[in-house]
DNA sequence: GATGAATGAGACTTCATTCAT
DNA sequence: GATGAATGAAGTCTCATTCAT
């Protein structure tokens, strides 16, 4: 890339506030233009189409998550709950920082049913997360349960997210994560 | 033809399957129009276009929860984990008769940023429905703990049905519930 | 007509009014509905279609200015001079009554590359004022000059009527005749 | 193609003509892209609607007209009467070379009740024409005499076209300006 | 004769994409 | 690589006309 403009990273995180705004068919590459500084049709330069980018900044968000939240899952040298902390603490700040939620999630619902390739990789997003809680999890539960703990707390999370987002309440949040603590530490004390 | 070729209800329902399956933005008059038979134009003759329609989609599934689901909360006749179970139940037949996951989520995401006159009715639907689950919760606990328990029921079920939409799993909804009922019951052993 | 809800001409003189005010492409058949009390459907019990319905409208305007309005000319008890200014006089009523200019102006302009149907309705009509107008000249000149002043002074009222509906001044009006009358008159001193 | 297919003033002075002949309401924008070679969606690169076209046209030939006609009336090295023939000479030269009449007055017409803003350029233009005939009278009459003359040449004309284009006769016109030569010279002979 | 829902063509407009410069 | 005009399909909506009741 010599002499670009903007690097593919910035125009996929600008495309990425966008997208989680105004979701993937409102936003028109237009709006991701003026969202980076770009022309319209300087997108193409980057991103063979609109369903790609979307792809794009999907799979960045993913790798994103991987290397700032995930792993703290997998950090041995922490002690599980401890790890659950990061975990929520890194949500946390990721979704507080927008109002507009969970990307992956108002992605999700609106491309479930109408363009599969992006389902596809929200899905490996999530099972990925639901892994990371799980492993977690698996050091107290066996995998079975572990797993499903895992799955309800990402529900949870995205449940709270998106009533966030409809209410501008930020409490939702806190006591999901609140209740994901206490899914790994009550049995500790009950 | 002399009078209306379909009813408004079946018009709105119709077309509520349309808008919660392909969400507001990627559905088009004319889909709506296959999916009840009519032409693009003559849903004109119902609604003065298509937000009105969305807001009077939200409106008839807002009054149907009503009226089916939120009512039992409010029924002095059963115990109030009767109660808890008759919601789940009648949300689960109405979440697991569809794939495509709960209209007013999908909905939610895609207008909160975009149409405020929607999100204001979506936002009225959830504000009930926590209404309702707090109501029951306060036969046991003080008003602002059932009202936060009432919050974290409608959350968990909105985001089991999420994840229930993207990995084509039933359980997350069924197991959401079971923690419903076990915020209710749990105390009492424990 | 058996048991109209409205007769005939009380559609023309309805019609003549939305026509006048609004132009042709820009009246609907519900417009005209409304402005008479009728179902958009309903007119077509009276005229097969808009088009048809502008040339009753065009002819029944004819009709009542041949009846009204330029009969005076040719009302051989009356003095020349007395004819120009009862002729005067109900065009200014006619234009003054309304602030929407001169129906067969308005919609001469609007029509006359695209209906050519109509367009001769209404060349019929200047046609006849025109005449009308010659006839009482000719009481003092000749044929030639008599007819070009009809056509002056029609094309002065016209005008005048233009600028009236686009300044809202209604002494253009009063001004034009004014000059008709010196048209007739002024050689008798001058 | 990188740059324009045509410019912004072709664009303007290839629907200036048709919207003369076919008026606003019945001009759609692909009759316009036809006009000018370009596809309907096109034109919204050059401005971002049709009426907003509407202005950029009347605006076009309000100028066209202060430059190669009103122009006149102010030039002191003329007499007056010169000043007159030459503003004559120009609308001549511009109403006799098309057939379908003035496109101020057409549109004027059709949307005095209905398009406001587009009303007021049509007025403001007038409103030239009128000063600058005045102007001319005013070196003859006092003020008051002058603008009413101005006015009445402007109606007379606008009369005279209407005629015109009705009656496809070009007489009307070189008439209409007779009329107003002889407004200046008849007192002086009279 | 009145109704008013349905129609289907066509209006204005938007937009993802292409491509000449 | 950036531009931004052009495109053409598609979107929302309007409307003259038809027709079953």
């Amino acid at each position: 890339m010599p002499k670009q403009k903007i690097s593919e990273k910035e125009l996929i995180w600008a495309s990425l506030k966008v997208f989680r705004e105004r979701g993937y068919h409102n936003t028109s590459m237009a709006d991701i233009g003026a969202a980076c500084g770009l022309n319209k049709g300087s997108i193409y330069h980057y991103f063979p189409g609109k369903e790609e980018l979307m792809k794009a900044v999907i799979l960045e968000m993913h790798e994103h998550y991987k290397q700032k939240v995930f792993i703290y899952a997998y950090d041995e040298r922490l002690e599980p709950m401890e790890r659950l902390k990061r975990l929520g603490e890194f949500s946390e700040k990721i979704f507080l920082s927008s109002n507009n939620g969970c990307l992956m999630g108002n992605i999700a619902l609106e491309t479930n049913s109408v363009l599969p390739e992006v389902s596809l990789l929200i899905k490996a997003f999530f099972s990925d997360w639901i892994a990371a809680m799980a492993h977690v999890f698996s050091k107290k539960y066996d995998e079975q349960k572990a797993l499903a703990l895992g799955k309800e707390s990402v529900a949870e999370i995205e449940g709270a997210v998106m009533m966030m987002r409809i209410f501008e309440e930020q409490d939702y949040l806190k006591r999901a994560h609140q209740r994901i603590y206490q899914k790994y530490g009550v049995s500790e004390t009950c």
